[in-house]
DNA sequence: TGCCCAGTTGAACGCGTGTCCAACAAAAAG
DNA sequence: CTTTTTGTTGGACACGCGTTCAACTGGGCA
């Protein structure tokens, strides 16, 4: 196997166990897996990282961080928050998103048992959660939006599409997509005070909504 | 260990491997720590079922179906339409429905990998939407809400629900009981049409609301 | 050129897993 | 009181798990 430096094994052990959690998923990852992806033995890992635990939350973390990172790289540039919002509502339960989601999924399961996890998700949960709280204190600025309480609001919005996408990836056929972007549209109108239809006006951007 | 009939002793089965579930969580539940509960040998879980995930699957399902049936039973009794969902709402994120929620998120995560568990996951959860639409559809009837989309206000809210609960039980401490009750109530009260704390006005049932 | 150390190996350890099945015992049928 | 049926046993099997560690490279420095 090619010598790597400390920093760049670390990585390709991350990166070898993220492809096989997207098809085994987080709790059914193995040492002997990820090793193999790697095309390394399986000492290796555990010259890097004291236990298979901290693996799997630097796993989620990275796939988490990422999705987030694309997500508001999106918004940045997006003017105004209504455009911003809708881009957040239109584009969430994009067929893209689904392995993230089902890190998600694994993440929320495992909290319990796995205090490296727990941390991970609560800590990156609370990230989305300040993302949408931006952009829905840039709108109270600008009039766009009506909303007493920004906070709340917020944890209510990502809640209602956390709700939502987890049926549409856990279940597949209960809930649509397209159909699930227009009731969380809804909802999220009448929240902000912002007309019928504001958040539906434009296409998701490159995002088949089936 | 003592005889039973077919029917007896499958329920056990299931009942052992519930409580193993409370403890240890879905995916930790073993053959063996079920048939120690029960007092039996290990041997004996396969003369009743086929797979250790068909015996998860229906673990799953008593505990869902059982929660499911108090919720009912408690709404039965009460009047109009406001009464019923002010108390769905309220009770949601009762600390005692925190087990069951705990497998309901083991079965979000495991739905995609253990069809049976899938299949159980799905059908309890278009229960729960159902529930839901009944009281929002005889309250339209009734003129307390006002509301368009009955189907996808209810799939709307219990979304917005399993959201909340969702961070409660996986994480703990981010957010609070009381104030997930709050938030969902403002919303739910806008996306029906309700007076501001229509569904706050009376406290929880048996419920210590923290 | 030769040494040294960091990166890497892969077997071994103890334990746990689901599944299988021949043997056993208790209840029911004759 | 036998015989048959049926619920039950518990060990065996093959495999997989995370973790450990002495032995083995191979690249960069002296």
């Amino acid at each position: 196997m090619r010598r790597m430096s400390q920093r760049d094994r670390r990585e390709a052990i991350i990166d070898a166990a993220i492809e096989v959690a997207m098809e085994n998923g987080l709790g059914a990852t193995t040492v002997r897996d990820v090793a193999g992806r790697m095309g390394s033995s399986s000492g290796l890992i555990h010259h890097y990282f004291e236990s298979m635990d901290l693996v799997l939350a630097g796993a989620f973390r990275r796939v988490a961080e990422k999705d987030l990172a694309t997500s508001r790289d999106e918004l940045a540039v997006l003017g105004d928050p209504v455009t911003q919002l809708a881009h957040f509502v239109n584009t969430y339960f994009s067929p893209d998103r689904d392995p993230a989601f089902q890190f998600w999924l694994d993440a929320w399961s495992e909290a319990g048992r796995n205090g490296a996890l727990q941390q991970a998700s609560s800590s990156l949960n609370v990230e989305w959660q300040q993302t949408l709280l931006t952009i829905i204190e840039s709108g109270v600025d600008s009039g766009d939006f009506e909303c007493s309480d920004p906070f709340g609001a917020s944890w209510s919005i990502l809640s209602l599409l956390d709700g939502l996408a987890l049926q549409i990836v856990a279940h597949r056929t209960v809930l649509s997509r397209a159909q699930s972007i227009v009731w969380a549209a809804g909802t999220i109108e009448r929240d902000l005070g912002l007309p019928s239809g504001a958040l539906r006006h434009q296409a998701p951007v490159g995002a088949s909504a089936l």
